[in-house]
DNA sequence: TGGATGCGTTCCGTTCTTCGTAACGGACAG
DNA sequence: CTGTCCGTTACGAAGAACGGAACGCATCCA
């Protein structure tokens, strides 16, 4: 069973695959989430042997756990005994979509920047020290990007990821940086902390961030952070693109519509008032 | 602590919150389910107290669910110690939604079906037994229907659950009404099993079904099933509105547009190819 | 200012829940 | 028919989860 390549850390040396929490868990909870992260990873219904497979766990743990949580609609069973993931979960995603309220609040203003742009525009939310994909408006063009609502995404390599780190505290950057190992996704990606945060400088004074291919090889991106009405980065917007549509030039104009866009979410979210 | 007017069933006689399981579940697992569903109920943020109130589950409970949850990102904590919903469940909403690409065929014509009408258009899904909201488009008038993505919804009393009752083979559509007990949820609301079957039959036989004020007092509603390829309901299309817009004749008339929507995305299934 | 009350959090011994091995039964292919 | 795969079930052992009680910290009120 191939190799759950994206999947966080797993594998410690010690052979167990199970993550190491935080403090103190419920063993069986953390197996429970390991399980719904691999069915939501693998688009598609998935028997027990290979979900057992690639999180080791035993085939009676894991049969027991799809029990409860078919239960409860969480996940849902076909008749040859494969799962998936099942509607329970809609209502958990809108209750924290709706808590904020930035996806509602900005969905409006990221129709006109992908109006002007015309190119797949994308909503993050920025939750202690991780930046998510909240919502996104596909490019018209056929090439698209690859993204899923809801998928973590880093904040050294990415546009709305750096836009987010340029306005955050210096202490919690710092933090950041200190912490995170900066790998290289592609040939381009930065990889020096000096370096970043010399970009990061940059872009916190002309108000976007700009990322050449550093995730995605043909990809460019820029973006900007939404504020709230402390000054705090709460998300980003930014605009990706085959570069072969986006040079240098296309890319510092359209910096400027996402940053107006951002500024336009953050005034809506009270900052600057 | 308002009740939670809208929740499922919970609260058995026996004031144990411990909702009855299948068959064989892991205890703990079910105690997390039902603190995620409150927290997804209220769209706040809950302290552990009151989650603890509501759960019948010891604060110390309760502490380890939450702790674990967080470092998975499924909850996320507040400076002050209070919880709410975290942005890992959006990526397995994704991968539901995802799955049946019910949503994505069936946007654009949900789209052109609300033009038509101008008032709250709802798409729901059928897993075994239960709709679910699934998306909605909502009605330009201020006053409109409340209703949540993910919310289950009765079959009995609301015009799509009826529409996908009533393609339902015999057998599975008799076993629900053998199961089921019709409650009234307004003085409207058709409790009689003879009376819902010949409302079922008509409805069949018409292609789409009724209800007029059965859920909510003042709002009308009509529904069309939606069909795979082999004629059986997977959802439901359906259009709601204050009784004072929507009269007799309306009704009906909206009905052929809900039943031709729902036969287009039904056809987009491979339905009658 | 001091006490009281509420909160989230931690501790710890007991117990009952969860665990994995192994066996089962059915589906399918050779 | 037989081998091998699947999902499922059984059961005794082990240790994970449990909750009462204590803690530290806020806030509120006297």
């Amino acid at each position: 069973m191939t190799k759950t390549d994206e999947s966080i850390e797993h594998e410690n040396s010690n052979g167990s695959a199970e993550t190491e929490a935080g403090a103190f868990s419920i063993r069986v909870l953390d197996r429970t989430l390991a399980v719904i992260g691999f069915m939501a990873e693998t688009r598609r219904q998935v028997g027990i042997t290979e979900i057992s497979g690639a999180t080791s766990l035993s085939k009676a743990t894991i049969h027991r756990i799809l029990s409860t949580l078919r239960d409860h609609s969480v996940v849902l069973k076909d008749e040859n005994g494969r799962y998936q993931m099942g509607p329970a979960v809609l209502l958990w995603a809108d209750a924290y979509r709706r808590r904020s309220g930035l996806s509602e609040l900005a969905r409006p203003l990221l129709r006109v920047l992908w109006e002007r742009c015309r190119e797949t525009v994308h909503l993050f939310v920025y939750e202690n020290g991780d930046a998510f994909y909240l919502d996104k408006i596909d490019s018209p063009h056929p090439v698209g990007m690859r993204s899923r609502i809801g998928a973590r995404r880093d904040l050294y390599s990415t546009s709305a990821g750096r836009a987010i780190l340029s306005f955050l505290p210096d202490s919690e950057r710092n933090a950041y940086l200190d912490r995170t190992e900066l790998l290289a996704h592609t040939a381009m990606t930065v990889t020096d902390r000096a370096k970043l945060e010399e970009i990061l400088a940059f872009g916190r004074e002309q108000g976007f961030c700009e990322e050449k291919e550093e995730n995605e090889e043909g990809i460019r991106c820029v973006g900007a952070a939404i504020l709230d009405l402390r000054g705090y980065p709460v998300g980003a917007v930014s605009v990706s693109s085959p570069s072969y549509r986006f040079s240098d030039e296309q890319s510092r104009s359209i910096g400027v519509f996402v940053r107006d866009t951002a500024l336009a979410v953050s005034r809506g979210l009270g900052y600057g008032k």
